[in-house]
DNA sequence: CATTTTTTGTTAATCAAATCACATTTACAT
DNA sequence: ATGTAAATGTGATTTGATTAACAAAAAATG
């Protein structure tokens, strides 16, 4: 948004969630001040590591005090629009899509999945967790409708380039999907990956090693 | 394993499974050879990136020529041990948990979780998938008899670090949670976090910022 | 067989992130 | 008030990863 954002460093950015995440957990156990050294104890980061991080957003603690948790969950929270609702849509209502469905982000207010998409027609016209499922095509019309801000998509890696192709077609920009096939888009449009079956051959690989 | 090892870069590490399943992909889709330009395209990754990654398990490639694809499998797969089963354990069947048992890896044919533990008297007894579901405390015996060598855990936030105690009790060094919670356990044990909620908002993040 | 082209493997250069070290600021105790 | 202790914010340094550049090796060509 503004020109400085430019310069702040992608893992500080990365790391933004969590700082925001456990600073509303310590609020919400009624702490109201925090300090550098103790969160790095709480999510294993150094503390020089944690003020760094911080000082990219303004001169935010107060030497020989700390920092103020509900300050820093204000200019967090802000960051990262908490207090828009930011509409989510899900592709392929299969096992783990219904999972995403049922929980929906209970545990993150903004965060929430408004549609979902399938092909399949057993599942199309159903409706779970209050969220109806429907076609791909009526995505594009939703898209604005529902204020759609970014797609998950939990379809098998070999609908993954097809739907994508849609997806951007349609205009959006966001997606997340949970099959890792690389998918080819234009550079406007983020596409991030979770892999979990390369996180768990890193796991075991990492234990091997050690 | 061999001190060399030590010197390898996480992040080509972190890279290997990405490599070892595109190119099982290229294989079965009847290529022979690659050059790491080609790869590079197909993964999004500079070719150099690939080459210097390639370069630390050895002499892999050929001038003028690129590389074999079985031998890189070979190597590879070698080094990620995909020729030895390697048995999981799921903590926490619920809808997330289900999904995963349900799929079970089946792309993977050397992973598989083989057996489930809950809390829950409701779903204790059950067997998804032909994975039975027990209470955790029969982990114990299970972790020898079953060859258990990673865990994964789709329990809820607030019982995280409880679960993570008695893994850790009964012997267990990796684990993957879903819930982002951040858990402590002794510098032996490897825990990695799929973080869903920090995808979303960073993906949504990125988009704003750009 | 000699020449040209291709592509690797690696040294050197660049870039990015984490950490160190410390001057500065503020809180707090006396 | 003043002095001491505590904690921040940031230049300087270190560490780690990526990219550039190129010499050496092998393949392809005529
Ligand atoms: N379930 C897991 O444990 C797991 C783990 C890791 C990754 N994944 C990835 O997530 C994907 C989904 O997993 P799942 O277990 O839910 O599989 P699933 O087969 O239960 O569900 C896939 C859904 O996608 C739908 N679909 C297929 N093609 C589509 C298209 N072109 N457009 C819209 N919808 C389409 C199907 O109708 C189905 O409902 C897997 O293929 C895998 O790549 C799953
Ligand atoms: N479902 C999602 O969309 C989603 C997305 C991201 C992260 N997660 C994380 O994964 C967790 C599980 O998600 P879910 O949708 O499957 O929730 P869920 O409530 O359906 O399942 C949780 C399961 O864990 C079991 N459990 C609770 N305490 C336990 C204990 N001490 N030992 C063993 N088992 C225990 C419960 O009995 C239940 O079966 C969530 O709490 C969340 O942290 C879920």
């Amino acid at each position: 948004m503004t020109p400085q954002n430019k310069k702040i460093p992608r893992m500080s950015l990365e790391r933004l969630p969590i700082y925001y995440r456990t600073l509303c957990n310590l609020a919400d156990a009624g702490y109201l001040r925090i300090k550098s050294a103790q969160l790095g104890r709480i999510i294993h980061l150094e503390a020089t590591t944690i003020r760094r991080d911080f000082s990219y957003f303004g001169d935010l603690g107060k030497s020989g005090y700390g920092y103020d948790i509900a300050h820093l969950i204000e200019i967090f929270g802000t960051i990262l629009e908490v207090n828009h609702t930011q509409g989510l849509a899900l592709i392929g209502v299969g096992n783990l899509g219904r999972a995403l469905l049922i929980n929906n982000f209970r545990r993150n207010p903004n965060l929430e999945i408004v549609a979902a998409y399938d092909v399949d027609p057993a599942v199309i016209g159903g409706i779970i967790n209050e969220v109806p499922i429907q076609a791909l095509a009526d995505l594009e019309d939703d898209l604005k409708a529902k204020q759609i801000k970014g797609v998950i998509s939990t379809v098998p890696s070999h609908a993954l380039q097809e739907v994508v192709d849609q997806l951007v077609m349609f205009g959006v920009t966001s997606i997340l999907s949970f099959a890792p096939e690389p998918v080819h888009v234009p550079e406007s449009v983020h596409v991030r990956y979770l892999d979990l079956t390369s996180e768990v051959q890193n796991l075991l690989l990492l234990a091997e090693l050690s």
